[in-house]
DNA sequence: GACGCTATGATTAGTAA
DNA sequence: CTTACTAATCATAGCGT
C-alpha cells in the first residue's frame, strides 16, 4: 500500500449523516439501493429473531416497487388490511383469509384508520398534527359549551366563527355534522 | 459504583448475534421492541434521504399490529396493491395517480394524511373520531399546561397518568415524542 | 447501474432499574 | 410495559473498480 492510498483511506468513512433529502442525484440513487437492502435485512432479522410477521413496501423515486415480507408480503398485508376500517374498504376481498383475527373479538383491538402511528411523522408533521388537534378540539369544546350554557341557536352562530381546521377536505361536512349533533343531543354534560 | 457492578458491566455488550429465534421470552420481547423501533427509523431515513415512499407493517407474536408509512401506510399500500392487481383493480381511482402527485411538487399542495374526509365517515365512526380528538387533545393540553406551570419533571410523570388514546398503534411512540417535545421547548406559551 | 473497501457513526444484547 | 447503560458488533458514505 503506497502513501497515496493511505491518505485516501484516511478520508474515507461515514460522515455524520444529516437526515434530509440527498440533493445529488447519483448519491441518492446509491444510498437508496444500499439502505433499501439494509432495511430488508433488518426486517428479515426482526421476523426471524422475534417470530414477528413483517412486510415492507418501498417505492423508489422512479416509481419502481420493491417489497419484502415474512411469511409473505401478501399474508401480512391481508392480515393488516383486515384490521383496518374506514373509507378505503374496497380492499375488503383481501381480508377473507383472516378469519381467526376477525372472529376473535377478545384478542383483536381493531384500530380505526385514524389511529396514527406518530412515530412515522417527521417533526414538522407532528407539530402540524398537534396544531390540527388543538384546532379541532377547540371547535368541539367551544361548540359543546355553547350548547350547554347558551341557547343552541347561539351555538350555531358561534360555530361558524370558530377557527377551522387546516383541512379543506370535508370541513364543511364536519361542521354540518357537528351542528346536527348538537341539535340532536338534548343533554350534554359540560366538559 | 461498586466492584460488583463494574464486573457486571464488563460482561455487557452485544454478543455476535445468531439470526435465529430468541428462545428466552423476555429477551425476545425486548429485542422486538428495540428492533421494531430501529426498523421504523431506518424506513423513515430511507424515505427522507431518498424521497422514497415506504410502508412497514409488523405483527408481534401476540398479534399486535404496528405500522409505519411515508407519506402514509394507506397511501403506499394502495399504490402497491394497485400495481400488483393490474389496471382493472378494485381500488379507488384516487390511488392511481401517485406518481403525478410526487412529480408535481409545485402544483400539488399535498394534504396531510390526517386531513380526514369526514363526509366519508359513518355516524359511529364520527363519534369515535370526536372521542379520539377529545382524548388526544386532553393529553396534549394537560401536558403543555403541566410544562408551563410546573416543573418539566412533573409534566413527565403527569403524562404517564393521562388518559391515553384509543389507539394501541404508536401510542408509546406518541408519548415518547411528546416528552421529547416538552423537554426540547424552553418556552411554551400557556394556553 | 452494482460491488469492494474501510473508518466511523449507529445499532443493539444483555442487564438492571 | 418502558428506559438507561455499555461494549461489541453492524451499517454505511464516499471512494475506487
Amino acid at each position: 500500500m503506497n502513501p497515496v492510498q493511505v491518505k485516501k483511506r484516511i478520508c474515507n468513512g461515514r460522515k455524520k449523516i444529516e437526515i434530509k433529502r440527498i440533493e445529488k442525484e447519483e448519491n441518492r440513487q446509491v444510498c437508496f439501493s444500499k439502505r433499501r437492502k439494509g432495511l430488508f435485512k433488518k426486517a428479515s432479522e426482526l421476523s426471524t429473531l422475534c417470530g414477528a410477521e413483517v412486510a415492507v413496501v418501498v417505492f423508489s423515486l422512479t416509481g419502481k416497487p420493491y417489497c419484502f415480507g415474512h411469511p409473505s408480503v401478501d399474508h401480512v398485508l391481508r392480515r393488516f388490511l383486515s384490521n383496518i376500517s374506514g373509507p378505503s374498504d374496497t380492499l375488503s376481498p383481501a381480508s377473507t383469509n383472516c378469519s381467526e383475527l376477525i372472529n376473535d373479538d377478545q384478542l383483536v383491538q381493531k384500530p380505526f384508520w385514524w389511529d396514527v402511528d406518530l412515530h412515522s411523522l417527521e417533526d414538522d408533521e407532528l407539530r402540524e398534527y398537534e396544531k390540527f388537534l388543538l384546532e379541532q378540539q377547540n371547535v368541539v369544546t367551544q361548540a359543546v359549551q355553547q350548547c350547554c350554557f347558551q341557547a343552541p341557536e347561539a351555538a350555531m352562530e358561534q360555530i361558524d366563527t370558530l377557527p377551522h381546521t387546516n383541512s379543506d377536505v370535508g370541513e364543511a361536512d364536519y361542521f354540518m355534522w357537528l351542528q346536527q349533533e348538537i341539535m340532536d343531543l338534548p343533554d350534554i354534560d359540560p366538559i
